[in-house]
DNA sequence: TGACTACTGACAGTTAATGTCAGTAGTGTT
DNA sequence: AACACTACTGACATTAACTGTCAGTAGTCA
């Protein structure tokens, strides 16, 4: 990774957090040194980006602070139209619509130069034969998620047993080629997943539960973290586990 | 004076001039060597900025280069963090971390309130178990995808023959779980696609190819589109099928 | 007090940047 | 068609910058 790119991640890093950061998790997350990151800070310092550091406490950027313009890079563009093809590929029309209404925002901003580059591209989403189809409506769930609905569902399990579920729903997750429904479930007062393409009758109900801590999809997101420390666990990035 | 100084003092000189300026010009206002300045534009280039270079002129930056506010809804901003997780738990280190410095700068340009939405998300992706490896550099492909090279490499077909093959390659294609190079196979004279799991000694040649009409990346997609109408086409989005 | 943190200096090994030179190719002028 | 001017690339040796390690000082907080 290049100087320059860590310099910008430092600011980034800052800009982001609440709290202040300290140079410690500043090198863990950057996969270099303390010492290296003392002098990025010092870097930085000296151009003028208002960082503030306190023993005992961390660094903290002035939010104020306005990020120098910026552009894609070429292969940031790469990435965003390949995930872009991704998502269309792997969810519902409707999802899909919405991928590709951000795409074409972001297209709308660039320079013509950079246009020409989207004509370079070279990795494609090709829908997969492997595709694993469900039949309940994404969309549907995404909204029972959103709004904190109770739902309700027959699950055939995977020794083909019918039962019936009622859950809140917390996250949809990409195990490609399949999609697991997060809930937690009130009856076992337990995490569940759900293959999507095992539920049927899901019905959204009229309840809506409250956020309750051992209960929400931030503790979900953590159990599984421990559990399974073989996947590549990244938290910068909301849409990855 | 540091590289990352000069850099900045490229642009600001390139913003201030309304007539192009030669690369001569900036090395003697530097003070460096004319090539320390061609590789300086390169990569203020690679980094986004929009530069223009041409030849018996010399450079303009285009004026209004920066990365507006964009207002995405809440949809279209949970389609990109998911297309984002994708590519990262699907390509390959280096191109993950592209993926992820696009996204931050994204997050960088969204105004507060759509901020708070990040932490609405209920779609993430997950590495799949089902991901097949492949042993084939990535980032070494799409380097020699962009700039034309021909490569050579061991290719163990369905047959489980192993085959030796120098091909024009055009293009990645995600057929979840695994991934397919396309190009134009001169010996065949025709288009192929191979797996990338299948492919080993994957070399590259120093033997650039010019681009010909009818072994194109763009001729390869529109026979693909019409060999196979089931797939879902989508010419907007650059990035899919 | 002790744990945690920012920060600094020195030194050696490594990596990146730089200048020099030699060449290719596009542009505009004469 | 010839010419001057320019962007651009590659190779190579030299130099400068960066980096990690270690060892230390000092501020903050519970």
């Amino acid at each position: 990774m290049r100087k320059a790119d860590r310099l910008n991640d430092i600011v980034h890093h800052l800009r982001r957090m609440h709290q202040a950061v300290t140079a410690q998790t500043l090198a863990e997350t950057l996969e270099v040194s303390l010492r290296t990151i003392y002098r990025d800070i010092q870097d930085l310092v000296d151009s003028g980006v208002p960082i503030l550091g306190e023993a005992g406490v961390g660094y903290v950027i002035d939010k104020k602070y306005h990020l120098p313009p910026i552009m894609f890079d070429t292969d940031e563009l790469e990435a965003i139209a390949l995930g872009i093809g991704m998502v269309s590929n792997w969810t519902d029309e409707k999802f899909a619509e919405k991928a590709q209404s951000a795409y074409r925002k972001i297209q709308a901003t660039l320079p013509a130069q950079l246009i020409n580059e989207l004509h370079q591209i070279s990795t494609f989403s090709a829908p997969s034969h492997y595709k694993i189809p469900w039949e309940v409506n994404f969309t549907d769930v995404r909204e029972c998620i959103r709004r904190k609905h109770l739902v309700s569902f027959t699950y055939l399990d995977l020794n083909d047993q019918q039962t019936q579920r009622v859950i809140r729903p917390l996250a949809l997750i990409s195990f490609s080629p399949i999609w697991l429904l997060a809930g937690w479930c009130d009856l076992r007062g337990a995490f569940r997943n759900f293959r999507l393409d095992r539920i049927s009758e899901f019905t959204k109900l009229d309840t809506r539960y409250k956020d309750e801590k051992d209960r929400s999809l931030a503790t979900y997101l953590k159990r599984v973290k421990e559990e399974d420390a073989s996947i590549n666990v990244n938290s910068d990035c909301s849409g990855s586990f």
